[in-house]
DNA sequence: CTGAAAGCGCTAACAC
DNA sequence: GTGTTAGCGCTTTCAG
């Protein structure tokens, strides 16, 4: 082990750490990447070198050889047609984008993988996107888009780089995606709702050109229709909580007597909660009110708001775990995976 | 032009190009990197052979010899001792990082570049992060810390590579950051409260071992006194909305005739609008409140909620202007920058 | 103004 | 088991 020699300049590389051990550039490379067949007391030695040197190894040389840049791109994807700039200020606005960051960090950070987050509103970003890409600096994406006319789903489709949509894309492309069942969510409220008694429903949607909004407010019709209630009144949102005021607003206005509201969001139900208690209704006693989701807006809510859950985290987790298996097996076909939502009762219904 | 030959295999490299437009490596990579001294006519077909091939760079081999990135990591950073596993899922239930976040992603993006979001809580992480940042994969990095037993910044200061931190340090360390003059809003909501006839003050703190809560807090009391109003009640919160809530009804129940309450960040306001509310109190009539941040937590409130405006998302830009000033010129001295706050009055004071 | 050539630090055949 | 060697794709002197 040749110990004290002068090093040159920089950072330590694998010739260093070699020659500090006295073996090859190859076997202390093995070493590093935990290949067997090396000599346990030579590990040793390398191990030695590897810390009396310093030594990292060096990540860009690493990928230039292997075609693996170790990172991914978490990509969020709005539907702007590129009115104006405040896209990455807006979308924290929403808890829910926030719940999906978490889940996929969670889950990548004890793997040592951290993500590239990349906004993507308009087609000119889109463009960037996928240009950033392309220059191979990501194995892969998990993305999240919103609104249906979102390009970039197909974009990347045709990268062919692996990628995992959250919700499935509005219109139908070979690409893995995770979702939860939001028609079982619709489900959940409505049979809630009608055990407790209301027979006066209405229901906050959410833009109904979004599958999931659809699916959400088929889910309850379909299960109110079964309990002998066909016909509900709707007011459709955009899933703000003004915008969930709005909607209660119009709904008190015309059916005055409503005794229960599903709301296709929490930051709606909210909205709803703060407009009920304006006119005076007491909620549960007036006005059942059921949420979806189970976001931190739940339990900000007085009185706090029973809900579907929307399980983000785990499913942002999924979402990583089905790209890392696309990554490792690019040939792979898509399989998607879709969870159960449950409901969360608390105060409010 | 050398166009209809067939190509061997995998993405096309410079060396396609060059083949392509009938020049070499060293011409096109003098084009792609826009330096001068290219004849302008060949500069045309190595644009038109770019194109004709689809070439995209390499970032990997690129990275190797000029070693950059082009990329930067954007670490949260908590106190934790490691206690549970949450951390990345609680990190954005406060607005508050959402819009760091935003504000850090809104001005790189135009740049092209993308932030690496990196979460650490535990010592181990902390550890795992200063490895892959000496790994070389990012160019400098911006964090935002929380908590005073952050050993993260004295790390990263170590490693003296490019670094701007969001909120000056607990403990002084030679690193540049960006901050708000917390003092000077809390005297804005002292003179609002007193100016508005308030005469029985009370506040709602932060963590005291923070020192932006000590700040604000001092501000307060500070331009109080000047009003002639040295001592006044105080509970101490953690930032959150229950916390807000407890300290509240402490401060109710010792404290009966409050006219006006200063919290420090809008989400204990929040709480304690709730309380208020509980008890029958009305807001601004009865007690004027004021809250700190102006975060979407303000909008959500009814009444709406009367602020400090912490202009986080510019002051996120200036992390990264910062930063990649650093990165430019890594022998710079430290410069820090002060954010001024201001006072936003809406419905609750 | 352009080309030739030397690496950047690492991995992976392929010999020994 | 371990060493030798040939690149990965690019930038950058240095000649011409």
């Amino acid at each position: 082990m040749n110990e004290g020699l002068p090093r040159i300049s920089g950072p330590p590389t694998l010739e260093d750490v070699a020659w500090t051990a006295g073996v090859s550039r190859a076997t202390v490379s093995r070493v590093i990447n935990g290949i067997r067949n090396v000599d346990l007391e030579i590990q040793e030695r390398v191990k030695q070198a590897i810390v009396l040197t310093g030594y990292v190894p060096n990540q860009a040389a690493r990928s230039l050889v292997t075609r693996r840049t170790g990172a991914i791109a978490l990509i969020v994807s709005g539907a702007g047609g590129g009115e104006d700039d405040s896209f990455p200020h807006r979308v924290f606005a929403d808890p829910f984008f926030g719940r999906v960051v978490g889940g996929v960090v969670g889950f990548l950070r004890p793997l040592g993988i951290y993500p590239t987050l990349v906004f993507a509103d308009t087609p000119q970003s889109r463009d960037q996107v996928i240009g950033y890409l392309r220059q191979g600096n990501a194995d892969g994406a998990v993305l999240v888009s919103i609104g249906t006319e979102d390009t970039l789903p197909k974009l990347l489709a045709d990268t062919s780089l692996p990628a995992v949509l959250f919700a499935r894309p509005a219109r139908p492309i070979p690409i893995t995606y995770v979702d939860v069942a939001h028609r079982t969510g619709g489900k959940l409220a409505a049979d809630h709702l009608f055990a407790r008694g209301c027979r006066r429903l209405a229901t906050i949607s959410g833009p109904l050109d979004v599958p999931a909004a659809q699916d959400r407010l088929a889910g309850f019709q379909d299960a109110m229709a079964v309990h002998g209630h066909p016909y509900l009144p709707c007011a459709e949102g955009n899933f703000t909580l003004s915008s969930g005021e709005v909607a209660m607003e119009r709904l008190l206005a015309e059916h005055p007597d409503i005794d229960g509201v599903f709301a296709a969001n929490d930051l709606m139900a909210q909205g709803a909660l703060l407009v009920l208690r304006q006119h005076g209704r007491r909620v549960p006693g007036d006005v059942a009110v059921v949420g979806f989701d189970d976001s931190s807006a739940a339990l900000a809510c007085r009185p706090s708001l029973t809900t579907v859950r929307h399980p983000v985290e785990d499913m942002a987790a999924e979402m990583g775990r089905l790209l890392l298996t696309h990554i490792e097996r690019p040939d792979q076909p898509v399989t998607s995976r879709i969870f159960e939502p449950t409901l969360v009762i608390r105060e409010s219904a």
